[in-house]
RNA sequence: GGGCCUGUAGCUCAGUCAGGUAGAGCGUCGGACUUUUAAUCCGAUGGUCGCGGGUUCGAACCCCGUCAGGCCCGCCA
């Protein structure tokens, strides 16, 4: 059974009913980290809905989070937002200092700022959850009761926070971050408590009041988690193994729930999503690759593979090179098998059956639309690759496809493809190996390999080449022609063609790329390989 | 110090919850195709299941220990 269905099953166990929630601090550029978490969330909630449940799937906004420091993305005015709820401060402009007028024009915020192509990049992948804003939540009094509750209770949540984290909280530790008088959440002691007032003085010599059921502060992140559990309704969350830790914030807010009046929601750890040879994504260092930069390499329903086929607890390596090659083609190869087939062979043993659901399930969580079968392209990217970095206008590729009968007719999704992977083509991801390269100076250590009969055939294949048409067909003619007239194989010409022109073994069609090129160019590396045998 | 996750074929991983002959894909190698889609098809190759004990008729799987990597126990999501 694929991970998304299990987990539906646990759920089914319990309730009819469900919300499975998701959330986000858009403290930066979102990077394909997060498209995990959501993702993860998302399938549960597809794999519970196709179970027969009631399921609804939420995005908690955690635009009530403050801003942790000055990143490096960021303008030296930043720094007097250290502190303030990032739903609440103006957005970075390009130079990265904030951008006073549409804040105060339009209300666009530093979390709108960051979030608005995220979501762009989650509509585009099929993931539709109801977003809840969280600062909003605070502001419009959705969290008056649990925060009223939490402050009467502190002593309770204090000691559970410091049992369970072992760790000591400082004195006068209080369930509420009030808001200074300045704005911020930091610099801030809470001197007394009673509802719906919080006291407080800063260290700016100001003292003040603050009324939770107004926004006027949040709760704690470890309170402000299994609140919003509360609140909602949350029964299922997927989350980071940073919080799954024994001592960590899962743990804590299942008893801190419980305090509440609320049941935990049934958990589920996943690990990151690193890019290959550079270590976990992280926005300060610089090493992301966001969302919508992912997608315009891979189509959406790869990106959805990636993430379905992997378990939740097995660490994702993003390959934007060779590996987006090998994901691509499963992906194919599994869109061109029949399943439900397979799994009628009555000699399956159960290991070959689980690897046939598992494939069967993680497919079904690729579509980017429920429901939907996944459709082959039949062309591979392999070869995509190869034919989009031959023929330079799209209409010849599709020419090339058809004439070989690969293909009858052009949906939107090849052309779509074709598409991403001409961006692909020219972005610094596309793997070296992958490129076509017509050599420039003779590569005599593979020159030297040929044997008699085959630098014959150079020499002959020159004086071809030299005299036929310069174009693909005509070119195409050429090659193997110039063996058969020494009553050689066919076969061995592109031997001596890739050898010569490429430097390899075998390679990709030559006489389109050829064609493509200028024979003067052509016949000079001819020439310069000739010279080098003779030698 | 305490805890969680991971370790299985060259690579990516399934299989561990319910112990019963070590699996898949990729790669590699060989063959077929008398113009090659680095294509396709066919075949082969491949593992002391991190290591050491224990339980069992039987252990990748359960138990104990140990090594290696990652993460958490900082109002950091």
């Amino acid at each position: 059974m694929h991970w998304a269905d299990v987990a539906a099953q646990a759920l089914a166990h319990k309730s009819d009913t469900h919300v499975v929630s998701t959330g986000i601090t858009p403290s930066g550029e979102f990077h394909i980290g997060h498209l995990r978490e959501i993702l993860t969330g998302d399938m549960i909630a597809r794999a519970a809905k196709d179970a027969g449940l009631s399921v609804d799937f939420v995005f908690i906004i955690d635009s009530a989070d403050p801003l942790r420091k000055v990143y490096d993305f960021l303008g030296p005015e930043y720094e007097q937002f250290v502190g303030h709820q990032l739903g609440a401060i103006p957005a970075p402009k390009s130079d990265g200092n904030p951008d006073w007028e549409r804040f105060q024009n339009e209300g666009w915020t530093y979390a709108n700022h960051f979030l608005e192509p995220f979501l762009k990049a989650l509509e585009e992948i099929g993931v539709r959850p109801r977003l809840i804003d969280n600062l909003e939540s605070y502001r419009s009094g959705r969290f008056a009761e649990l925060s009223k509750i939490a402050c009467d209770r502190a002593d309770d949540i204090r000691e559970a926070i410091e049992r369970i984290s072992s760790r000591e909280l400082p004195d006068g530790w209080f369930p509420w971050s009030p808001l200074n008088s300045r704005g911020g959440l930091d610099k801030v002691r809470v001197t007394g408590y009673e509802f719906p007032l919080v006291h407080w003085e800063d260290e700016y010599g100001e003292s003040g009041s603050s009324d939770i059921t107004k926004g006027e502060g949040k709760l704690p992140w470890r309170i402000d988690w299994p609140a919003k559990w509360a609140w909602i309704g949350v029964t299922c969350e997927a989350f980071g193994k940073d919080h799954g830790a024994a001592g960590g914030s899962y743990s804590t807010g299942r008893e801190i729930v419980q305090l509440l009046g609320h049941e935990p929601p049934h958990p589920l750890v996943y690990e990151w999503i690193s890019l290959k040879g550079q270590g976990a994504m992280s926005s300060s260092a610089g090493n992301t690759i966001g969302p919508i930069e992912a997608l315009r390499l891979v189509p959406p329903e790869i990106l959805r593979l990636l993430v379905a086929k992997s378990k939740p607890n097995k660490a994702i390596e993003f390959d934007t090179g060779m590996g987006l090659v090998t994901l691509a083609d499963e992906f194919e190869r599994l869109a061109a098998r029949d399943f439900q087939h397979e799994l009628t062979n009555e000699e399956l043993s159960r290991r070959q059956k689980v690897q046939i659901e598992d494939a069967a399930g993680a497919m079904k969580m690729a579509t980017v639309v429920s429901g939907q079968k996944a459709e082959a392209t039949a062309v591979t990217f392999r070869h995509l690759a190869l034919l989009a970095q031959t023929k330079k206008n799209d209409s010849d590729v599709w020419t090339s496809l058809q004439a070989s009968g690969a293909l009858e007719e052009i949906t939107p999704q090849l052309q779509d493809r074709l598409t991403r992977m001409r961006y692909w083509i020219q972005s610094e991801h596309f793997p070296n190996e992958m490129r076509i390269d017509i050599l420039t100076e003779p590569n005599t250590t593979i020159l030297e390999t040929l044997d008699e009969v085959e630098r014959r055939i150079l020499n002959s294949l020159m004086m071809t080449l030299k005299t036929c048409e310069w174009n693909a067909s005509a070119i195409g003619a050429s090659i193997p022609q110039s063996a058969k007239d020494l009553d050689e194989s066919p076969r061995s010409a592109f031997k001596v063609a890739y050898a010569a022109m490429m430097g390899t073994e075998k390679g990709p069609r030559l006489a389109p790329i050829l064609a493509e090129m200028d024979r003067e160019e052509i016949l000079r590396l001819l020439e310069a390989c000739v010279q080098v045998i003779e030698k």
